[in-house]
DNA sequence: ATGAAAGCGCTAACAA
DNA sequence: TTGTTAGCGCTTTCAT
């Protein structure tokens, strides 16, 4: 059924219909409840290719992932994308799922989205942002990194910092006086932030005990081999990723060196994993079901003529305590 | 940029430009190649929503999980997310994620989409797929048992039975006679395949050894504990979900029961946390990424007039041998 | 407060 | 082979 169509069944005109739908100009209340009652009866519904065809906005965001490869199986993104469809789903914005590659591109040309949230942190994905800001598209990038300044392009960051220091300052009271680091990259936003508060603790985190192990649990188990091999094996130990931690925990269990007891053990992210293995792991959580959904409310406030330069939306990570730390043996 | 301004700035007819970009009607290659090239130069992209506006079709299908608990969050659902995306993206069909509620009927009445997937096995799914059909949108419904004969309706069905047969056969040649059950329903799939399986070869599968545990891992810690405590401990165990499985190796653990020495388990659906227990967990795995992919390749055929009747299409499980099974000690 | 009419940008008959 | 024209179903001035 037409716009036209059902005007004319209930006896009004189609710019009637149209106000009453949509609330605006003037109507007589009466007539508009009227016609809202008439609608669920003859079950019309506008259609909404023509909705947008003439108002120019589709009330549709992409979500891309800029082919991060586990893409949706990666329980990670699966959260991210949940957090952003709450968001969106609160404003009846629509969430349209981008293939990795160039679909994005057409959605965004076509006008099939109103704007997009990109997620991912390298310099390609922000420059990739930059274009489709540029395009006219509104667009919000998910990373670590925040940008000001460019119109129509907004940003959520990954607070790093705020995790990596509460897991630092934690085992410094906790007695820990060798602490060992299992990491990924050497330029590390926690790393540094985890270092730092240590020694503001007056506890140095020595070189020959930051080990960049790599990122799977076999690397965790590995990085750990060395740490206990050590001459002063550590009594504390944090690990940039559960999966490492995780893998630490098997190297320790192996080499009969109990966890919390002899060594504690704090990871970083709180994937799932981390409530499941024995001891629970004491993690920094990464909220990414909230990361999603600022993401979706600053595209949204953007969408809605929000201002060009936003101040940076941080999500702050923070530590979850669960049972693999206790305090340092005497 | 509108058609009209392009066709006119390129010197040719809307219509002309049409032609060439959807390559039907009468057209002059070469006018084609023209016109094809010149988009590209002065980027011009037509409006999608004037396209399905007259097209009446959108290319875009929703994915609704019936407001399963917790959603994107499971891997289960992110990775048949994953796979109906690689299916729709291959026919160049956009994949709009769907909220939980009364959204869904909203997108379908608004013409926002051609079809749906429909992801839930319970009775109400199966009604509200009849539903999505009857209004003429066309329906897939990813579940465990076929529909047939219901036009624009589809389904995909999950082949429980083939994975526990396997496993069935599995233990009964590595030697076991003594096989408990961690099941979540008595009436179920899994549960008569693998008994119907275990019989064919000799073996009863035992009511006292028949737990109706739950679904979670704790669920299946305590069923494992019962199962234990059974005057004639089974040698082998089968849980109708990794999460009993990953339970039931906990409990074992606890209990100083070796796995597999001991005692053998397999698990059912894959999860990711199969892999990562230890030790890795041998399970019926649940091929989701191609779960996904058929039902999105159902609902193209679907939608391109496809047969109303289809063959019922069903995915197999099969079993994904790990380390958690041993032949039965003697 | 309501209706008539002019587009929104595209496709598809129908003419040429 | 190409152009002209009439919609697709809606919103929004501009009249009334």
């Amino acid at each position: 059924m037409t716009i036209k169509q059902f005007a004319r069944a209930i006896g009004v005109s189609p710019a009637t219909v149209s106000r009453a739908i949509h609330g605006r100009g003037r109507i007589n209340p009466a007539t508009r409840q009227m016609v809202l009652r008439r609608m669920e009866e003859l079950d019309y519904t506008p259609n909404i290719h023509a909705q947008r065809l003439v108002e120019r906005r589709t009330s549709m965001a992409a979500l891309d992932f800029r082919g991060i490869p586990p893409l949706l199986g990666d329980p990670y993104f699966a959260e991210l994308a949940h957090g952003v469809q709450e968001g969106l789903q609160a404003h009846n914005y629509g969430l349209l799922l981008s293939s990795p590659g160039e679909a994005l591109g057409r959605w965004v040309r076509s006008r099939a989205v109103d704007g997009v949230i990109l997620v991912g942190g390298e310099p390609a994905d922000y420059q990739a942002a930059r274009e489709i800001a540029a395009t006219g598209a509104v667009c919000v990038i998910v990373g670590h990194q925040a940008v000001e300044g460019v119109p129509k392009l907004g940003s959520v960051v990954v607070g790093l910092e705020a995790g990596a220091r509460q897991a630092a300052r934690m085992l410094a009271e906790q007695g820990h006086r060798r602490i060992g680091f299992l990491g990924t990259r050497p330029e590390d936003a926690v790393l540094s932030a985890f270092r730092d508060e240590l020694a503001k603790h007056g506890v140095e985190l020595r070189p020959e005990l930051t080990v960049m192990a790599g990122r799977t649990i076999e690397d965790g188990a590995l990085g750990m081999t060395r740490l206990l091999a050590a001459p002063e094996r550590p009594t504390a130990v944090f690990a940039r990723r559960d999966t490492l931690a995780v893998g630490a925990l098997r190297a320790a269990a192996r080499h009969g060196v109990r966890v919390p007891e002899e060594i504690s053990l704090v990871g970083h992210d709180d994937i799932s994993l981390a409530q499941l293995v024995e001891p629970t792991l004491t993690t920094v959580r990464v909220d990414r079901t909230s990361l999603g959904r600022s993401a979706a409310e600053l595209l949204l406030s953007l969408l809605n003529g929000g201002e060009p330069v936003q101040p940076p939306r941080v999500i702050a990570t923070d530590l979850v305590v669960r049972e693999s730390v206790a305090p340092a043996a005497r």
